[in-house]
DNA sequence: ATATCATATATTTTCCAAATTCAATGAAAA
DNA sequence: TTTTCATTGAATTTGGAAAATATATGATAT
């Protein structure tokens, strides 16, 4: 916990949630997480009621998501839910393949002392959730897959790529909504890779670290298209 | 010339450009060739009288470019065109590599006869426009640019990853507003290695054409660097 | 029956104006 | 002089209503 007591009035420039940002935030959560279904039509009208927002907002907030490639846009026909298929599933896994691994070994051979605090930190937090997750608690699927992105991310925020970590960002999260889709997990094969890679990050070895991670992927890649 | 004679009515999809899309076209075209400056403030009354467009429409066009990274928006204080940094440019040129070269690898592999004559025609056609500027001729830098960028697609577009191809795009694009912006120009030897990336292309040597197409980027990196 | 066309309904696209928030100016107090 | 506070003006954000377009429905003709 860095930012605790600071000047209310100085630093607090982030919490101003408009109207138009917390919309967008939420439906791509409700994309991400299945509550809108692929293909699903999105009406403005229908919208206007479900998020209590006007016509304008949703129609920014749909066109951020449809440049995302969340939403797709189809001129003077509307806005749907991006359809999913095996083959954009696969798509997606290769490039996070290889930016993730280019960029974790990047990080591997560029992160300082913070970075590595960072990833440890982040790693006991996944890995206290992946327990729980094992014992049969399946309550917290959301929290759980927070603790894997932030894990991902600690691994490769040294990478010196403000560009890479937004197109990462954009991969992980489409990556995320085919895991919901199919509902059906492998929490300890995952469990399991996450620490073989955290030790190979934490030991300097890029290259082993590359190799884990690109396997992490692939596994996960091969369980998800069987699940489908 | 394929699409010739089509029905009017059935086949025509495309250019029922709205306000929408053509204002998101031009103020993108004017931010990737330099009409509005890295770092301009983008004022709502302003591009209405320029854009000739209301406020909501702006918005929309504001908020998809600033998803795609060319605008940069901040909560509540309006939006800025994306400024430039030598950090950047590196960044982009580094993804790109990574990207294209991957890309190039997969479409050289895979490409079929289509493929191979898509290229021989884009190649042509930037060959011709590169002598052209050769002999003096600068008159049409937009055109040679979009010839230099259909090659470039042409290479990789049999990759087999619509989602490869659209982020390659935005790369481009980003990588192509730092050259529009130092107004300095490597004719020759780029198109040497336009050339020499083509023939290894044909000859289906991947790895070859990917060294090659590094070096190409590199080389570019290295002069808008200095250039700016 | 099938196709074509006109009408009516639904939806998207666009514009405008009210409401909110930020930035600049200047006056009053320390 | 410096800081603080209130006021004014400018810009963004939001909502809603008019215009343009697409979809659905039904009637007419082939």
């Amino acid at each position: 916990m860095h930012n605790d007591h600071v000047k209310p009035t100085l630093l607090n420039k982030e919490p101003q949630s408009t109207v138009g940002h917390s919309t967008y935030e939420r439906i791509k959560h409700d994309i991400i997480f299945g509550n809108l279904a692929p293909g699903t039509k999105l009406k403005l009208d229908g919208l206007k009621t479900v998020y209590a927002a006007s016509v304008s907002t949703l129609r920014e907030t749909l066109n951020r998501l449809a440049s995302d490639g969340f939403v797709s846009a189809e001129e003077q026909r509307g806005f749907f839910v991006t359809p999913v298929s095996k083959d954009d599933l696969s798509e997606i896994a290769n490039l996070r393949i290889l930016l993730e691994c280019h960029a974790l070994r990047e990080s591997v051979e560029n992160g300082d002392t913070d970075w590595e605090g960072d990833l440890v930190a982040a790693h006991h937090k996944l890995h206290l959730m992946e327990r729980r997750m094992k014992s049969g608690d399946e309550t917290e699927k959301e929290l759980w897959k927070r603790y894997d992105w932030e894990f991902h991310l600690a691994l490769i925020r040294a990478c010196n790529s403000k560009n890479m970590l937004e197109l990462h960002a954009v991969l992980f999260w489409k990556y995320l909504r085919y895991q919901m889709l199919v509902l059906t997990y492998r929490g300890d094969e995952a469990a399991q890779e996450h620490k073989d890679i955290f030790d190979a990050a934490l030991a300097r070895d890029s290259e082993a670290a590359a190799r884990r991670l690109e396997e992490h992927i692939t596994n996960g890649l091969v369980h998800t298209l069987d699940a489908m």
